[in-house]
RNA sequence: GCGGGUAUGGCGGAAUUGGCAGACGCGCCGGACUUAGAAUCCGGUGUUGCAAGACGUGAAGGUUCAAGUCCUUUUACCCGCACCA
C-alpha cells in the first residue's frame, strides 16, 4: 500500500544517487525548467507553492524521460518587507526568522520529492548572493543605467516610512491602512526606460500567455504622436507639449502645465502668484485616495501668462492643473475641449472657449456644446489644413511644425524608471559611499559585499535603519581615503530576483557573477512557471536586467524566459481566497503525511485546469486515495501474472492496443501542454480498460500476454505523475533503478488508426445512428452505403433528401426537406 | 472609464481545426460479493417524456448542412491599468 514510508524510502535513494544533479557533459540536451523561487515570509510552504512546484516537477520528469538533461533548481527570495514587518511585530531578527523559515521550507520541499537540484540553490539574503546583486548595481552604475535623482515618493505618515508602489493598496498603506501621502526624497533609479522599445518588441517572439504580454504592453504604454513648441508671449521662454492628436492643434483653446513643472514659477504673473502658490500647496497635500477617486472634479488655476499657438499664432491662456502629470510626456498639454473629454470638462468648469476643428466623415450630428467629439474625422476651421483626414493632418501638421522648428514626431512611453531605493533594513545595501570631496563613489569590487550588519535597530521612525548604525555609516572614501558615509538605503527585493536565473547554473562562482560562456549554454530558461501576479513587475525587471547584462557583454541572451506559464490559484473549500481570517487555509503537510506526496500532487493535477485553479475539495483528495488503491491493485496483479505464450493477438486485445496507444498519444500531448488534468483522465481510462480486459481474461480463461507486456510501459507512463509510487512499482516488477532513466513511452503508429471508422450519421444536424465504414472512402461510395442502410428509412419519415454532406472520416449530415 | 479573461449536469472539470456536448472524477441509483456492514468489482446517471421524441453550453439574435467553438448585442463575476494628453 502506497504511503509516506514509500516517499521516505525513495527520497533517500534519490538523494544518495544524486538523481537530481545536472550532468554538464550532456549540455546539448539541457532543459532549464524553472519555478519562481519561494518567498520565505510565512513559516511554511502552502498549497500555492505545492500547486506551482508539484505539477511542474511532473513536467520536468517527463522532460527527463524524453531524454533531456533537466536543470530544475530551487532557492529563496529571502530579503523583503514581510520578514522585517514580522520582526517589528515579534522582535525576532529578520535574519533568524528567515533562516528558520528556509530550514523548514527546505525540509518540506524535500518531502515533496521533487527533482530539485539543491546543489544549485541560491538564497538572496546570503552574502555569496547579494555580493553579486551589489556588483550588478555597480555594473549598471558604470553603464549609466543607475542614477540618483529627487523623486516624489509614497509616504505613510503613520509608519513613518516610504512605501513601494506595490505596498500602496487603493491609496492606503498595506500594513496600517493609513492614507498614503507624497514626499520628496533623493533616490536611486534604474533606467529601464532606455529599453522600453526593446522590451515591447521582444514580447513578439516569446511563448508567453497573451494576457501577460498584454499587461506588459500596457505597462510600457507606447504612444505615437507629436511634440509642438508653444512660445510664451512676451518672454524668452517656450515649452513643448506632447499630443497624439496634433490634427486638432487649431482647436487649442488653452494650454495646461503640471503644477510641479519647473517653468511654473517663471511664467506666473504677480497678480496670480498667491493663487498659484496656494494651488500648488493644495496639490502637494492631496492624498493618494483623493487623487484616485474617479468622480474627482478637475481643478486648475490661470498663471496669468499667454502662449502662442505654433500653427495659428493665436494667443491662449496658460493654466496649471493637476490632471496633467509631470512625469508623463513633457508635463504640458495642449487643451482641445472640442475633441477631448478631459479638456471639455475643464473648459466647461472654467468657461474657456470650445472650438471645433474636426467633423465626422459620415455626417454624424455633432453638438460640440454638449460633449467632445473624440473620433477621427475631417478637418475644418483649420486654415490650409481644412479637408484633410485626421491621419493625413497628423503628418502634414507635424511636417509643417518641423519645417518651422516648432515640433516633430515623437514616441512617448508610460513606463517610468525603476525606483530601487528602500528605506528598509532587510535588503541588500546599496554599494556606494558619499565623500565630501569625491562625491558619489562606488564601492570597489574587492570590497564587496557591503555587509548588512546584524545589530541594527530596525523599528521604523522615518529614517533608514542602517543610518542609525554609526559603525555601518562611517567609512573611508575608496577614492581619496578621506572620511565618507555609506549609502543607508537598501535595494528593492525585485533587484535580487531580477537576475537569479543566471546565478543558479553557476551558484558557486566566487570570481564572477557568472561564467559567460557557460551561462550562454544554460540560458535561456526553457520553461518558467509561477503566479500571474508577477506579470508586470518581476517579469519586466528580469527582462530589463537581462538586456542590460547582455549590453555589458556578460551574456548573449536577451530574453531570459523563452516560455512562460502561470498556474492558477487554489481557493479554500468555500470558494474564497485562503486566509487565516476566513479560517479556510488548507495545510499540505497534513495530507502529505497521511496519504503520501504523490497522492497530494496527483489530486492537485487532476482536480483543476492548471492555469485556472479553483476551490479545494476534500472529496477530491479521497477520490485520489481511492484511485491509488485501484491502480496499485491492478499493477500488483499485472506484475504477478505469468507470461503465457500465444502467437496471435485476439480482437479484444487489438481493441485494447488501439485504445492504449491513442490514449498514450494524448498523454504525451497533454503533458507537453501542461494539461495535467486530462493526462490523468487518460491514465484512468487506461486503468479502466485494463481492469475490463483482465475481467474478460478471467471469464474466458484466455492468455494474459498483453497485460504482462504492458506493465513496464504503464509504470513509465505513471512515473512523472507519481514518482515515488512508480519507482516502488518499478522495483517490485523486477526492474533496475531508476524508472526515470527510461524513456517515456510513445504511441506506436500502427496502433493509432484502424481500417474501419465509426461515423455518426446526422439528419438535419442531429445524430441518428452510427455507421461503420472503411477508412478514407470516397464521397460517392459513402453516400451509396448510407442510402442503402436499412435504418435510414425510419428516420426519414417520408421526407425527401435535399443534400448529403460527407466529411471524410468525420461525419455525414443528411439534409431533408 | 479603458484593456483582458471567465460563464458548460447536483459538483470539479473535458471537448487540439466549426463535425457524436458532458471525456475523466466526485456524488447519486442499481447489481455482484458478504450473515451484515466496510472495502472491492460491475452497470446506470444532462433535462423532460411511458415511449417515439423534444429541449440543452449565462441571456437575446445571426452566419452555416452543422455552433460551447465564428459574428452582433447583452448580463454577471474575476483580473490588470487608471486623468497617460
Amino acid at each position: 500500500m502506497y504511503n509516506k514510508e514509500i516517499d521516505n524510502k525513495w527520497q533517500k535513494i534519490w538523494d544518495e544517487k544524486k538523481s537530481a544533479s545536472f550532468h554538464k557533459e550532456r549540455i546539448d540536451k539541457k532543459y532549464y525548467c524553472l519555478e519562481m523561487f519561494s518567498y520565505p515570509s510565512g513559516a511554511k510552504l502552502h498549497v500555492g507553492h505545492w500547486y506551482n512546484y508539484g505539477p511542474v516537477d511532473t513536467f520536468a520528469r517527463f522532460k527527463k524521460m524524453q531524454g533531456y538533461e533537466v536543470f530544475q533548481p530551487m532557492g529563496f527570495d529571502a530579503f523583503g518587507l514581510p520578514a522585517e514587518n514580522y520582526a517589528i511585530k515579534t522582535g525576532i531578527h529578520p535574519y533568524d526568522s528567515t533562516m528558520n523559515n528556509i530550514d523548514t521550507m527546505e525540509k518540506q520541499l524535500k518531502a515533496m520529492g521533487a527533482m530539485f537540484n539543491f546543489d544549485a540553490e541560491v538564497v538572496t539574503c546570503k552574502e555569496d548572493y547579494y555580493k553579486w546583486t551589489q556588483w550588478l548595481f555597480l555594473k549598471l552604475l558604470e553603464m549609466g543605467l543607475a542614477y540618483r535623482k529627487n523623486a516624489n515618493v509614497n509616504w505613510c505618515p503613520s509608519c513613518n516610512t516610504v512605501l513601494a508602489n506595490e505596498q500602496v493598496i487603493d491609496g492606503e498603506c498595506e500594513r496600517c491602512s493609513s492614507v498614503v501621502t507624497k514626499k520628496d526624497l533623493t533616490q536611486w533609479f534604474f533606467k529601464i526606460t532606455d529599453y522600453a522599445e526593446e522590451l515591447l518588441d521582444g514580447l513578439k517572439e516569446l511563448d508567453w500567455p497573451d494576457k501577460t504580454k498584454k499587461i506588459q504592453t500596457n505597462w510600457i504604454g507606447k504612444s505615437t504622436g507629436s511634440v509642438a513648441t508653444f512660445k510664451v508671449e512676451g518672454k524668452e521662454l517656450a515649452f513643448d507639449v506632447f499630443t497624439t492628436r496634433v490634427d486638432t492643434i487649431c482647436g487649442v483653446s488653452y494650454v495646461v502645465i503640471a503644477p510641479e513643472h519647473e517653468m511654473v514659477a517663471k511664467i506666473t504673473t504677480e497678480e496670480q502668484k498667491s493663487n498659484i502658490e496656494e494651488y500648488i500647496e493644495r496639490c502637494r497635500r492631496i492624498t493618494e485616495i483623493d487623487r484616485l477617486a474617479d468622480d474627482r472634479e478637475k481643478t486648475g488655476v490661470f498663471t496669468g501668462s499667454y502662449a502662442i499657438n505654433p500653427v495659428t499664432g493665436e494667443k491662449i491662456q496658460i493654466w496649471i492643473a493637476d490632471y496633467v502629470l509631470a512625469t508623463y510626456g513633457t508635463g504640458c498639454v495642449m487643451a482641445v475641449p472640442a475633441h477631448d473629454e478631459r479638456d471639455f470638462a475643464f473648459a466647461k468648469k472654467y468657461d474657456l472657449p470650445v472650438k471645433q476643428v474636426v467633423t465626422s466623415t459620415d455626417g454624424e450630428n455633432i453638438d460640440i456644446k454638449k460633449e467632445a467629439f473624440t473620433k477621427p474625422g475631417i478637418l475644418i476651421n483649420s486654415g490650409k489644413f481644412n479637408g484633410l483626414t485626421t491621419d493625413e493632418a497628423k503628418n502634414k501638421i507635424t511636417e509643417y511644425l518641423k519645417e518651422n522648428e516648432l515640433g516633430d514626431f515623437k514616441i512617448t512611453y508610460r513606463l517610468r524608471d525603476w525606483l530601487v531605493s528602500r528605506q528598509r533594513y532587510w535588503g541588500a545595501p546599496i554599494p556606494v559611499v558619499y565623500c565630501d570631496i569625491c562625491g558619489i563613489v562606488p564601492v570597489p569590487e574587492k570590497d564587496l559585499p557591503v555587509k548588512l550588519p546584524y545589530d541594527v535597530e530596525f523599528k521604523p521612525d522615518g529614517k533608514s535603519p542602517l543610518a542609525k548604525s554609526e559603525e555601518f555609516v562611517s567609512t573611508t572614501c575608496p577614492h581619496c581615503g578621506g572620511k565618507a558615509k555609506r549609502e543607508t538605503d537598501t535595494l528593492d527585493t525585485f533587484v535580487c530576483s531580477s537576475w537569479y536565473q543566471f546565478r543558479y547554473p553557476d551558484n558557486k562562482n566566487t570570481d564572477k557573477i557568472f561564467d559567460t560562456e557557460w551561462i550562454d549554454k544554460m540560458l535561456p530558461v526553457d520553461k518558467y512557471v509561477g503566479g500571474p501576479e508577477h506579470a508586470a513587475m518581476h517579469l519586466l525587471y528580469a527582462r530589463f536586467v537581462t538586456k542590460a547584462l547582455s549590453d555589458a557583454g556578460l551574456t548573449k541572451v536577451r530574453e531570459p524566459f523563452k516560455s512562460l506559464v502561470h498556474q492558477g490559484l487554489i481557493l479554500g473549500p468555500d470558494g474564497n481566497k485562503m486566509s487565516k481570517s476566513k479560517g479556510n487555509v488548507i495545510s499540505p503537510d497534513v495530507y502529505v503525511e497521511k496519504y503520501g506526496s504523490d497522492v497530494f500532487r496527483m489530486y492537485l493535477m487532476f482536480g483543476f485546469s492548471y492555469i485556472e485553479g479553483g476551490p479545494w475539495s476534500e472529496e477530491g483528495v479521497t477520490a485520489m486515495v481511492k484511485y491509488f488503491g485501484r491502480l496499485e491493485r491492478l499493477l500488483e496483479k499485472m506484475i504477478s501474472l505469468k507470461d503465457t505464450k500465444v502467437s496471435e493477438i485476439s480482437k479484444d486485445e487489438s481493441e485494447l492496443c488501439y485504445l492504449f496507444h491513442n490514449l498514450l498519444k494524448g498523454i504525451n500531448y497533454d503533458l507537453e501542454q501542461m494539461q495535467f488534468n486530462t493526462a490523468i483522465a487518460k491514465i484512468m481510462e487506461i486503468t479502466n480498460a485494463f481492469y475490463k480486459y483482465d475481467q474478460a481474461v478471467e471469464d474466458d480463461k484466455k492468455n494474459t500476454k498483453l497485460l504482462k507486456e504492458t506493465i513496464s510501459q504503464f509504470i513509465r507512463i505513471i512515473a512523472p505523475f507519481a514518482p515515488h509510487f512508480a519507482e516502488e512499482m518499478w522495483e517490485r516488477a523486477g526492474n533496475e533503478f531508476s524508472v526515470f532513466d527510461n524513456v517515456y513511452p510513445q504511441a506506436e503508429e500502427k496502433w493509432l488508426e484502424k481500417d474501419e471508422v465509426e461515423i455518426p450519421v446526422q439528419i438535419n444536424g442531429n445524430v441518428k445512428f452510427v455507421i461503420l465504414l472503411n477508412k478514407d472512402l470516397g464521397k460517392e461510395q459513402v453516400e451509396k452505403i448510407v442510402l442503402a442502410d436499412g435504418r435510414l428509412e425510419s428516420y426519414l419519415n417520408g421526407r425527401a433528401i435535399k443534400k448529403i454532406i460527407v466529411v471524410t472520416n468525420k461525419i455525414i449530415n443528411i439534409v431533408v426537406g
